[in-house]
DNA sequence: GGAAAGATTGCAAATTCGGCAAGATCCAGT
DNA sequence: ACTGGATCTTGCCGAATTTGCAATCTTTCC
């Protein structure tokens, strides 16, 4: 049994792939700590390679870009949502689904204080903020394929998945802006489920109000 | 009198300034003329400049990127927003005349067929697309200011103006993927009223019935 | 008219990128 | 365990790209 069990974890990853892994985890680690520490000018594939133990020919064969190793790292992070909604029964509405696995997601990955250090930054430099938006982009492009197959609909046809996939990015994208600005005091759980909450009950509604602080 | 109107017009523009924009406007039109009949590989620095009958090192004082030259001439026309959004009555509710607002605006820049093969490519290049989507994210962000100073939001600390505004910047981004499939047959400003329509009346709707495609 | 400010251009230095091959490490079959 | 093949890392080098700078020309302002 205990042989089944070696045999199965040598399916599941290689030495060779865990390795790989490894070094490119070590790279957007290193990538990220150098772009908390002493900002984005002036880091370069070799320092990044340097930090990691590798060389900088080595960086390239990973990233194209030192912007692209350091959102890479943070996207790292955010890779439960997939198999948060899947396990999210399929009885409930997908609304509520989604709601539930993004907040959570989200809490999870944001307790790390220096994801909000390195959102500020992705705020302020063009090239960042490019590589950041792809990553959503993408991102959005999985969910929506999640969400198709749970509600029985066609990426290729319908919008109706797109657009739930797109609203989730964009309720994430707002919430983690405003949090990482610092100036609400709030926790990044609160405000995305007051971003969700306006959202599925729609935008149409009074403005001026805030929506959801005066809950009761 | 026609000395006045030149003298405004002079102090409204300097021929310095004017100058300046029509070679960028040059280098714009070029890039997306080169994209649209050669496609995007293959597209240097060089034959835009070229194109546009100034030196590649002019080029490089306008634009970082080709693509950047792309996207900023698709942008070019969308630089409407903000005034068909302000020239709206402030009576009217904000959501209204944002969709007023977008829909004017998006049916009338993409009355250029040439769009469409654009907006195509865009979807297809990785670098193209990170281009557009900062384009759209800086887009969005002179809305939520616009938005913000009509319903008397902030947008530092309340999150109805980014997200009103973000959303907005998703509706047209879904619409225009879809549309420029070229797969519907149907008008843009129709896609995406529908699209703003779905938003408005919020997403915890039903989500197996295709909200959009079989509209009565 | 003339000086200051700004735009365009070419050139050359500097940097980045990507292919290639050698050496090291891992994997699978015997 | 041994071995042949595959994969990863790395240094090196040439090509392409980017940037800094100074010269030249145009516009603006006095």
């Amino acid at each position: 049994m205990t042989d089944e069990v070696v045999l199965r974890e040598r399916d599941r990853l290689g030495l060779r792939e865990r390795k790989k892994l490894a070094t490119r985890q070590a790279l957007c680690d290193a990538a990220m700590q150098l772009a908390i520490n002493h900002g984005i000018e002036g880091i370069t594939p070799e320092r990044i390679a340097d930090a990691a133990d590798v060389s900088s020919r080595t960086f390239r064969n990973y990233f194209s870009s030192p912007e692209e190793a350091i959102i890479s790292g943070m996207q790292e992070s955010a890779r439960a949502l997939p198999a948060n909604l899947r396990a999210r029964p399929r009885t409930e509405p997908i609304w509520d689904s989604l709601c539930i696995a993004l907040v959570t997601t989200v809490e999870e990955t944001m307790s790390a204080r220096d994801l909000m250090s390195l959102l500020a930054l992705v705020r302020c430099h063009r090239s960042l903020l490019a590589e950041h938006l792809t990553a959503l982009e993408e991102a959005s492009q999985q969910l929506a394929e999640i969400i198709a197959e749970r509600t029985g609909t066609d990426v290729n046809r319908d919008i109706y998945p797109r657009m739930l996939a797109d609203v989730a990015r964009i309720a994430v994208k707002s919430s983690l802006d405003l949090w990482s600005q610092g100036n609400t005091g709030r926790d990044i759980g609160e405000i995305l489920t007051e971003a969700l909450d306006l959202l599925g009950r729609g935008l149409s509604v009074p403005a001026t109000a805030p929506p959801i602080t005066g809950s009761t």
